[in-house]
DNA sequence: AGATACTGTAACCAAAACAGTTGCAGAAAG
DNA sequence: CTTTCTGCAACTGTTTTGGTTACAGTATCT
């Protein structure tokens, strides 16, 4: 399966809007991926329905953040991202009623309730400001 | 993308190979996991390159486990069937030089890494005899 | 009003990974 | 020498993300 680079992203182009303040162009954002506009349109769409950032049309028009870098978590974004789980567990369906599967099943969902949990609390202790604080610091 | 159930479906006939001791075919297996013959040899021949089945072919033929289900975790399974990270980090590649994406990257890198930990140390703590005795006292 | 510069969205194709299937070669036992 | 197995190559199907084209809608400027 094709990785989802969608989180990397959109930290990149959120902090970088963070950073530099003013209002982007989808055609702007899209040479700073290396992608195409419509892309970013609806993966920044997905920030839109959450709240993250805000879009106005016509002339003059572009993306823009609604609150600073210091209220958004990585968390914030991966949530508007994904649907689902983060990471849910890789289980079988061939045998229901067999107690063995319901184990084997039961042993992954556990162990991957653990990873999420961790990786949760780490998106979680993560603000956009400390990454723009890392970057600006590295450069 | 399609999940992977490779890990979960081995899981199940593993150790229904431990708990009903003989040989089975792969016919056999597919049938209880509700899929083809091919699938299961391309599978299994997975785990038998680290060891942990073996094959015979001709008749009377089939696959057993080299070893007892309680010196199998559920970790050796997984590096069986996997070669590269268990839990790779999602990382952009679209401006390699800029300071923001090589902290974006650099951020998920950490939390997966810790995940990655948490869920091999679940991984490595349960052997497929736990699965076994799990399953048998509740059928 | 009309040109210009934006977003929003639908409809497609490409790529990647696992699953499923067919077909056939080879090996071991009867 | 037939039967019963594995091993493997070569497809197709399916799902998910990414990329692209095309067009409708909207706000600003002249
Ligand atoms: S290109 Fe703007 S911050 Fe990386
Ligand atoms: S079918 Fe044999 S243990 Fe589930």
């Amino acid at each position: 399966m094709k990785s989802d680079g969608r989180l990397a992203r959109m930290l990149h182009v959120l902090v970088h809007m963070g950073l530099l303040g003013g209002r982007e162009t989808s055609e702007r954002i899209a040479q700073m991926l290396n992608t195409n506009p419509v892309v970013v349109r609806r993966t920044l769409g997905a920030l839109r329905k959450h709240g993250i950032v805000e879009s106005e049309g016509g002339r003059g028009g572009g993306w823009k953040l609604t609150r600073s870098l210091a209220q958004i978590t990585v968390l914030d974004v991966q949530k508007a991202l994904l649907e689902g789980q983060m990471l849910p567990a890789p289980l079988s369906s061939d045998h229901p009623n067999c107690p063995v599967e319901r184990a084997s099943n039961a042993v992954l969902e556990h162990a991957h309730k653990l990873a999420e949990a961790e990786l949760e609390k780490a998106y979680m202790a993560t603000t956009l400001e400390h990454i723009a604080k890392t970057a600006v610091s590295k450069v």
